[in-house]
RNA sequence: GGCCCAGUGGCUCAGUUGGUUAGAGCGCCGCCCUGUCACGGCGGAGGUCACGGGUUCGAGUCCCGUCUGGGUCGCCA
């Protein structure tokens, strides 16, 4: 094959009268008449139009189905009929040569290129090599690469140092299920797929490595959603030595807001410091700890107020109000809405408007007409105003407010300035909780955290009181990573773990290594991942974090293209002494 | 595992309170067309309406079950 002396995007007037070689996909051919065609040729770059003028040239193209490869030798040459809407709609190239490279044998397709996006997933997903020749399913990737190589120059910028670390390496006892890898040599034995190197980046810490960064997989063998990609994913994972919870947010509110301000669908991004907001403040005021603060709405508490009416489900619950104004809805409008928020949160949302006399109308407005001076003082309302309710344990009664102030504030006028990317802190989690299962205390977060107040702290506050110098980076209503200040101190560690029922053997069975390194003089040290394929899907304006992974497994945590995952040969597992239970 | 939604030519969809031979656009095949660019015109092929059962004189449509897919809850230190 001869070489290519242009891309299918570069071609322009002044190269006009230049005998040129194309390489590309066909397109498409718009045959006009017994001897004139119009032959699309797409690669990479762009798309350039070719014109056959004579019956032998467009002969050659007989048979020649769709999306075959072809290169084409011909003469540049203005236009008649330019098309200012391609980059190279001033000219046109009339072919001398066409050469078929790689036929593509069928004259159908699964599904056409250009309209990719709207076919059945699992088509795109077996031939994701056709929907990745469709430009706008391409651009995503193209924008992924872009978006790690820029956020990489910028952690190197910040004297961060690319540190790989295994991936064969052990089960960890917390957190999530893993990928297990059983071993050949060790008959018994199991490596796991790390869910984070989180031991292995504290440990580079305690070598004495300053500032770590990777762009890490990380896998875990949990269930999907529309934003969680199944078994596989990317952080940004880093670390600092020496540093302090304010040390992390520094290189975070320096690197990623001018990432996103160049690449993403918005131009806006906050601006250093992010607003920090205590992690039980966020539940108050917005019903979540991941507020998206581009809605200025916030959820207030009324059980005291509410819970004294008739109303059958305020009785002996938590009661949380919504106002808002600039919500017009229509009835049926009013009635999705609550069923929504009843698909997302399996609780109920209730309502009522003020009217232009400042009556209390719709909804539930009757149980709440014998006290309307009261709630009117309390909620501040006025005429207009609309007021989503709900009800229901406390956390089943913050959680269903949070997705009634999110659906209300995108929904009221004036209350959502969508098009830009606003972070937050969410900080000050606490240490330990009671668990819903165990009824017993428990680590809330992760137990490398270090306590708020260290050791005296662990000896002498009341455990559900303690708080974590833990922190979550919140993005639009996404989180986008959780991160800490370490607990270095194989003590506080000892003790930490103590509060929970677990002693000094129980920390070091878990975390031997880790630990191990920590009692030979270890750095105080913080650090946190934000998972790139979240920023991607976000940068790139996309629900799906499918579109942004280059080959994406289905919700099954399937890969349907290849086939994984699949049987393998007796042999193979006798090697790795595994048998399969019938 | 629970809940919600969907499944109709190769693809995307329409299909009325259950009623004649299940339609459209795109794609494919054939013919026509000298400036198209989502080219256009005429003609054609292509469907056990996901599967199984039920109700009914009659089911793409209603009911039950199964399967597949998506969303969500659980789960994700």
């Amino acid at each position: 094959m001869q070489s290519r002396t242009h891309h299918c995007n570069e071609l322009r007037l002044a190269d006009a009268g230049k005998t040129v070689t194309l390489c590309g996909w066909l397109d498409n051919e718009r045959k006009v008449s017994k001897n004139l065609s119009f032959v699309v040729l797409r690669d990479f770059y762009g798309s350039t139009q070719f014109v056959f003028e004579t019956e032998e040239m467009i002969e050659k193209l007989e048979g020649v189905n769709k999306e075959s490869t072809l290169q084409i030798t011909g003469t540049v040459r203005e236009r008649e009929n330019k098309n200012p809407q391609i980059e190279t709609g001033e000219i046109e190239v009339v072919p001398t040569e066409v050469v078929v490279l790689g036929k593509c044998i069928y004259n159908a397709l699964p599904f056409e290129i250009r309209q990719s996006k709207d076919a059945d997933e699992n088509f795109r997903l077996k031939y994701r090599y056709l929907d990745l020749r469709n430009p706008a399913v391409k651009d995503k990737i193209v924008l992924r690469s872009k978006i790690v190589a820029e956020l990489r120059q910028r952690m190197i910028g910040q004297d961060f140092l690319e540190i790989t670390t295994p991936i064969l390496t052990c089960s960890s006892p917390e957190g999530a299920r893993d990928y297990l890898v059983p071993s050949r040599n060790h008959p018994g034995k199991f490596y796991a797929l790390p869910q984070a190197p989180q031991q292995f980046k504290q440990i580079l810490m305690a070598s004495g490595f300053d500032r770590y960064f990777q762009i890490a997989p990380c896998f875990r063998d949990e269930d999907a959603r529309a934003d969680r990609s199944p078994g596989e994913f990317y952080q940004l994972d880093m670390e600092m030595a020496f540093a302090s919870q304010e040390d992390v947010f520094a290189i975070i509110e320096e690197v990623l807001p001018p990432v996103f301000e160049k690449y993403g669908v918005f131009k806006r991004a906050s601006k250093a410091p992010f607003i920090r907001i205590p992690y039980l403040e966020a539940l108050e005021t917005y019903g979540t700890d991941k507020p998206d603060l581009r809605i200025d709405l916030v959820v207030q508490d009324v059980t005291e107020l509410f819970g004294k009416t008739e109303f059958g489900p305020f009785q002996n619950s938590t009661i949380k109000a919504v106002v808002t104004d600039g919500y017009s809805a229509t009835r049926k409008e009013i009635d999705k809405m609550c069923a929504d928020v009843e698909v997302e949160t399996a609780n109920k949302a209730f309502w009522f408007r003020v009217d232009e006399n400042g009556e209390f109308v719709g909804g539930i407005s009757k149980f709440l007409a014998d006290r309307k001076e009261e709630v009117i003082r309390a909620l501040q309302l006025k005429p207009g105003d609309f007021v989503g309710v709900c009800a229901g344990d406390k956390n089943s009664a913050v959680k269903t407010a949070g997705v009634i102030r999110r659906m209300l504030g995108m929904a009221s006028a004036g209350h959502f300035d969508k098009e830009q990317y606003t972070f937050c802190w969410i900080v000050d989690f606490p240490m330990y909780e009671i668990g819903e299962e165990s009824g017993k205390l428990e680590f809330c977060h992760n137990p490398f955290s270090m306590p708020q107040g260290g050791m005296q702290a662990l000896q002498e506050m009341e455990p559900l009181e303690i708080l974590a110098y833990q922190y979550d980076l919140v993005c639009n209503g996404v989180e986008l990573s959780s991160g800490a200040v370490r607990n270095h101190d194989p003590e506080i560690m000892v003790k930490a773990f103590e509060l929970v029922g677990l002693g000094e053997e129980d920390v070091k069975a878990k975390f031997p290594a880790m630990y191990n390194a920590f009692c030979y003089g270890a750095p105080p040290h913080a650090g946190i991942a934000p998972g790139v394929d979240r920023m991607v899907m976000l940068l790139a304006g996309e629900d799906s974090i499918r579109e942004v992974i280059p080959f994406p497994m289905n919700k099954q945590a399937m890969d349907i293209m290849m086939g994984a995952p699949a049987e393998v040969e007796k042999k193979q597992l006798d090697e790795v002494h595994i048998s399969i239970k019938e």
